[in-house]
This record gives structure tokens, C-alpha cells and sequence, in this order.
DNA sequence: GAGCAGGAAATCGCACACGATATGATGTGG
DNA sequence: CCACATCATATCGTGTGCGATTTCCTGCTC
């Protein structure tokens, strides 16, 4: 622990991520304060910091409370981050190694042995991973960051809206193996821009009609 | 002033944004406690703040200093630009009033005006004003900030480094009209979105090919 | 003169204390 | 019974003070 702000920024992203902190949990100083034996000061600093990245929503002489995303957010965060993936998986195709892609490759077969296994949290983990490790190796450090963070607040929507479409995640190992290909040969900077993107936008789309045929508004 | 934090807030940042602390500038807590009256604990506050929206870079037990952006973040970010905004433009289409785009034609008109006057600084400002403008009035807060804080970071950057591209700015006003009348006609999504992104790439592209043919590495 | 130990100065990090503010409960007039 | 002023309570906001850490200077040793 270099310092106590870090430590509190850590805990409550932490617990904010995993879901102890769920979306409208208040943030109380003094409590947070008590409970540690911090006092409040370096709380309150990672609480700027929560704020900033749109986690946490901070009323002055009111109080802080997790942030709360309505049932569009997950929809309007997809829609983003359709567009940074393709843009950070197009610039890191060409800086992946072979190993990279082997991994890669490794990390898609073990989805469909996921699928196989009818396990979506194990799936949900390894999507993530899969397209981790392919846009962090983007030359460009504030793309990653947006990227992480985006990602994050997709977990943390999942949790209270249940995103889901039948039958997606098989076209969806599908579609990771294409992009591999297409990174592999070496293609176009646009086309794997676009592959990706419309790999996002694909499963925005099928949870979108899915949630339509079920009468539940997602936008 | 709701409370000191946001003032330190407001303060600093209009100091970084209007190149009073250049890129580098130490921020010594101490200091600037003194110079305001004000503790350094809402200095401090405010500096967390800024470190998570990427403006300052804080080590610990040595101070925060302004962020310094290098050779190459200006077409980093314009990379990036590209893409945002051409999602935002798109989503704002379909929400921008009649008397909304007469705005904007008479900020391009305008703009010929500053162009014909060799004013570059005003050229530069009708050129913000136009996209934000357009942008602002998309469906997606989340979007708006990182798209206000990308074009921020753009004025910071470009003290530094000088980015321009002779007769560039005619092709801009040219490519505004024609963005403004697809958006006019009702265009589909994709076609506005490809050219709002198109025209950011233009601009991109012809001055990393002016600083080449300079001789100015750019990225 | 290079390298290292020791110490001074600058500055950060954080606890504590108390004033300021918001919110909800209580009581009063109509 | 409702509207509104009053007050109690919870919690935030921030000034002060001091210990902790880093940095840099100095001087000793070889």
C-alpha cells in the first residue's frame, strides 16, 4: 500500500465492480472512516477519483452514492464501445505476436467448451479476456484506459440488467475466430476495424431484438 | 462557489485549458493554499479530479505536475475524435432542430468569413463551436463528456504542437456543408456517421502529410 | 574525482476538530 | 388536517498541525 488514498480507491472500486456496493449504495465518510481507522480525508479522495470515471455520484454536503446506469446504458455503452474496439483492435493487429494470437485462439476454443458446458459466467470471463488482450496491445495508452473502463461498466450493468440473447455466443466464437484470421493474414487496416466493430454490434443488435420479443424495453 | 473543491476545480483547469500552466507546470499544494486563502485539501480534492480526467499526473509523496502530451497524442486523439464524433454527429442527426442547423450554417458561413480574414484563432474557435454544437445534442451524456474532454485536450496539445495543414480549412467548410445537408435530408445513420468520421480523418491525414513533407515527425 | 552516508529542506499524507449545510422530525397557527 | 416555521441530527467541508517521505546538498572516504 504506497498510500491510504490508493487503498481506499482500490476497496471501493473493488466493491463497486464485484457488486458489495451495489448501483445507489451510499457512500457515508464517517462510517467508511470508523470501519478502517482511515479517516475520512483519504476517502474522500478516492471518491473525487470514483467520480471522475463515472462511478460514483457525489451531491455537494449531501453525500456520495454508486452510480446508477438506467436500462439504456447498457445499449448506449455497446454502441461506444463498438466503435473504440474496432479502432484499438484494428491498431493492435499489427503489433500482436504469434504467441498473442495463439492465445487468443486458445482463449476461443476454451469459449466453446464453456458453451458446451452451459456455463455464462465462465464464457462472460473469457470474452472479456479474449478481447482484453488483443486491444491492450493498441499503441495508444488512453484508448486502453477508455476501453478498460468501458468494459468495466458493462460488468457492473449486467448485473442488474440481465443482457442476454439465445443462441449469440455461438456466432460470437465464430466471429472471434474470423477476426484472428483476418489478423493473421495481415488484412486491411478498415476491414479489421470494421470486423470488429461489427462483431459488437452484432450482439447489440441480437440482445436488442431478444429483448424486444420478450417486451422488455432496452433503450 | 457551492464549495471550495469545485472553485480549485474550475481554477486549475481553466489555468491548464488557457495555457497558464503549460504542460510540466508543477502544482504545489502548499503554494497554491497560499496564494487563495484556501487549505490544500480542496487543492488537493480537485487535483484527484483532474488526475482521473487526465489533465494532471500525481506521484506519490513527490506532487502532481501538468499532464505533458508528446509528438504524437495529437493525432492520437484526433484517431480517436474520429470515431466518437462520428458516432455522436450520427445519433444527433435525427435531434437537431431546423433553427439548430441554421446555426450551424451561419457558423460556417462564418467560418468562410475568418478564412477570407486569415484568422485562424477565430477559425479554430467556429470550427469547435460548429461540432459541439452538432454533437451536444446526441442522446448520450456519457458520449457528450468524453467528447468535450477529447476536444479540450486537442486545444492543449495544439499550443504545443504546432498542427496545420495549408487549405485544409477550405475542404473543412466544404465538408460541413455537405455533413449538414445529409443531416438536412434526413441521411441514413451510417452514411452521416462515415462522413463526420471522414472528415475528421481528412484533417488528420492532410496535416500528418504537411508535417511530413516538413519534415516533422508527427507520430 | 567517484561513490556513498548523513542530514537539511521541501513537500506530501493524513488525523483531528469544528463550523456549515441539508434533511427530516416536531410543533404551531390556520 | 394542512402549511409552514423551528429545531435536532446526520453528514459534509475544510483549516490546522504534524509525522512521513523524497530530494538534494554536503562532506567524508578511498
Amino acid at each position: 500500500m504506497a498510500n491510504r488514498t490508493d487503498f481506499c480507491y482500490a476497496l471501493l472500486k473493488g466493491r463497486i465492480l464485484d457488486g458489495t456496493y451495489g448501483p445507489g449504495h451510499r457512500l457515508v465518510l464517517d462510517q467508511l472512516g470508523r470501519e478502517t481507522k482511515i479517516s475520512t480525508i483519504p476517502w474522500r479522495e478516492s471518491m473525487r477519483r470514483l467520480e471522475a470515471e463515472g462511478w460514483v455520484e457525489i451531491i455537494p454536503n449531501v453525500g456520495a452514492r454508486v452510480a446508477t446506469f438506467d436500462a439504456g446504458e447498457w445499449a448506449r455503452t455497446m454502441r461506444l464501445l463498438a466503435r473504440l474496439e474496432g479502432l484499438a483492435t484494428a491498431l493492435a493487429a499489427t503489433e500482436l505476436t504469434a504467441a498473442e494470437l495463439a492465445d487468443a485462439r486458445r482463449m476461443n476454443t476454451e469459449m466453446t467448451e464453456a458453451l458446451a458446458d452451459f456455463d455464462p459466467m465462465r464464457l462472460s470471463k473469457l470474452n472479456r479476456q479474449f478481447h482484453t488482450l488483443i486491444f491492450h496491445r493498441a499503441p495508444d495508452r488512453h484508448l486502453i484506459d477508455l476501453l478498460d473502463n468501458e468494459w468495466s461498466r458493462l460488468d457492473v450493468i449486467r448485473r442488474s440488467a440481465f443482457t442476454h440473447a439465445p443462441g449469440r455466443a455461438v456466432e460470437s466464437v465464430t466471429e472471434h475466430a474470423a477476426l484472428l484470421d483476418l489478423i493473421e493474414a495481415g488484412a486491411d487496416f478498415d476491414l479489421i476495424e470494421t470486423a470488429a466493430r461489427r462483431h459488437k454490434l452484432n450482439t447489440l443488435e441480437a440482445v436488442t431484438r431478444h429483448a424486444e420479443a420478450m417486451g422488455t424495453a432496452l433503450a
